[in-house]
RNA sequence: GCUGAGGUAGCCUAGCCCGGCAAGGCGCCAGUCUUGAAAACUGGUGGGGUUUCCCCACGGGAGUUCGAAUCUCCCCCUCAGCGCCA
């Protein structure tokens, strides 16, 4: 949420941020939200002087209380405000809730050097590294050589679950847990504290990290529960303090959420026919910063090294964007993607999102910031980066590492995880197929000691 | 799920039975004093508004009343015990 008072001081500059993100609902949103603020503080006005009146009616009955008790004019007066104070404040209650809904739809103020344009084609390079492996024809999609190696189902899973859904088994699974524990061990080593978090939130939390589109188009409710399931890490991590003071001293506080995350996905480009690119759950190992305000912007490119650190001991290649103004989420000041380079699709694809939420979210969620016993006015930063996403990064492992002979080689970094294992190979032809596995039977466990 | 106890300012607490300006302590800020600090003393220390003043705020909402932290009803959350449970 932008800060009122800025709105109310400094309108033209915050219209001239709102009009760089190139949507001109958010400039309507802006003008009423400024039309229904005057009229909240002008209805405010009404009911605070009936207010007002009722008070002094009410003292005054009450000194004459021990004197022979209120006169009937006084009585008649005081007995006619509260009808009109019910109509006047539900109507300030009203303009002011109009107030609120719109202030929450506009988006957070842009940094200034994110770049002017229109949609993701205007994005930014601001780095590249390695050197992206030239397209072949036998390069097969992360999907099939998954199903190949047998170590992905994904018409069982959509038989299951629907589509969007996947079994991963087999020693894939340890490369995805490996992948995890590196990058958490990464953080780690830089002063990061790993965080396990709730997989639900509650609707109130979950409206302070997120924007109101979230919940219709991203996130699952629970049936019959004020629940959902977390889109990502961040947004658990960002609620931990909610409501909270937090101690200047001690900030900047860096934590890695490690969570599973569950999206809808709906609308934008839906969900892979086959593959673990966009599916309705991953793991994520996600950065995520309390820091005082002018501390935020060196953070950022702190949260991006570590992510680019990632990518290059995995020795992925990739390039960073800095995201335009037309395509920054509605939460961010400024955004970072990472995009690694997926050499059968020849592109370069979104493996990492690396944003500075400023204060917008810190507000929403009544953080603030002080020193012992002593809040203050002003609210925290918050940022996020994804570290690494298991399903998107295995992707591109999967493509980039894969041998003409259906095996895949496990990146250097990523096999002490996995006591030393090199490769992931394909059931070996030679072998007779085990077929189905047998039955069989055991006798029941005795139970001792009973 | 059941039963009980709770939710008051940055923190801790009183007030609730029996309606009449939210009291006190701690912490914090400022001032006096001091070479400096501590102590002591004095004042201040939630949000809002058209700011010498006024309004709001006691988990949220509704009701009763001239007047609600206080009475009534509904809801939320926390803790404890019990139940269930990997």
């Amino acid at each position: 949420m932008i800060d009122l008072e800025l709105i109310r001081r400094e309108p033209e500059k915050v219209e001239a941020n709102l009009a760089r993100r190139r949507n001109p609902d958010y400039l309507r949103l802006l003008t009423e939200a400024r039309a229904a603020d005057a009229q909240w503080r002008s209805a405010l006005r009404v009911a605070d002087n009936l207010r007002r009146r009722r008070n002094e009616l009410s003292h005054r009955m009450a000194e004459a209380r021990g004197q022979g008790g209120p006169s009937p004019e006084l009585t008649a007066e005081a007995k006619s405000i509260p009808d009109q104070l019910k109509t006047t404040e539900a109507g300030e209650r009203e303009l002011r809730k109009t107030r609120d809904a719109l202030l929450r739809r506009l988006p957070n103020l842009l940094d200034d050097s994110v770049p002017y344009g229109k949609d993701d084609s205007e994005n930014v390079v601001v780095a590249t590294w390695g050197t992206p492996r030239p397209g072949g024809v036998g390069l097969r999609s992360h999907g099939e050589l998954l199903e190949a190696l047998g170590m992905g189902e994904f018409e069982r899973a959509h038989r299951a679950s629907g589509s969007g859904f996947y079994y991963l088994s087999g020693p894939f699974v340890l490369l995805d847990l490996a992948l995890q524990r590196f990058a958490l061990d990464l953080l780690v080593s830089r002063g990061f504290t790993p965080v396990a978090p709730p997989y639900m939130l509650r609707r109130e939390p979950y409206e302070g990290v997120t924007d109101l589109a979230d919940f219709e188009n991203v996130m699952y409710k629970v049936e019959g529960e004020d629940l959902y399931l977390i889109a990502t890490s961040e947004h658990p991590l960002a609620a931990l303090h909610m409501g909270e003071i937090l101690d200047e001293d001690t900030l900047p506080i860096r934590l890695a959420g490690v969570s599973m995350n569950f999206r809808k996905e709906i609308g934008g480009h839906g969900v892979d026919q086959k593959g673990i690119f966009r599916t309705h759950q991953f793991s994520k190992v996600e950065q995520f910063v309390f820091c005082r305000p002018e501390q935020s912007p060196e953070i950022l490119e702190e949260l991006r090294t570590n992510a680019e650190e990632v990518f290059r001991r995995v020795e992925v290649p990739y390039r960073v964007v800095n995201v335009c103004t037309g395509d920054v989420g509605t939460v961010a000041a400024k955004k970072y993607d990472v995009e690694a380079w997926f050499p059968r699709q020849q592109a370069y694809r979104e493996v990492v999102s690396c944003s500075n939420c400023t204060d917008y979210q810190a507000r929403r969620l009544g953080i603030r910031l002080g020193k012992a016993g002593r809040p203050e006015k002003s609210v925290p930063h918050t940022l996020n980066s994804t570290a690494v996403a298991t399903s998107r990064a295995l992707a591109v492992i999967l493509e980039q590492y894969q041998r003409p002979d259906g095996s895949v080689t496990i990146p250097e970094v990523l096999r002490p995880y996995l006591g030393g294992m090199a490769a992931l190979n394909p059931p070996s032809q030679g072998a007779p197929d085990p077929g189905p596995a047998r039955t069989r039977r055991r006798p029941a466990p005795s139970r001792q000691g009973k």
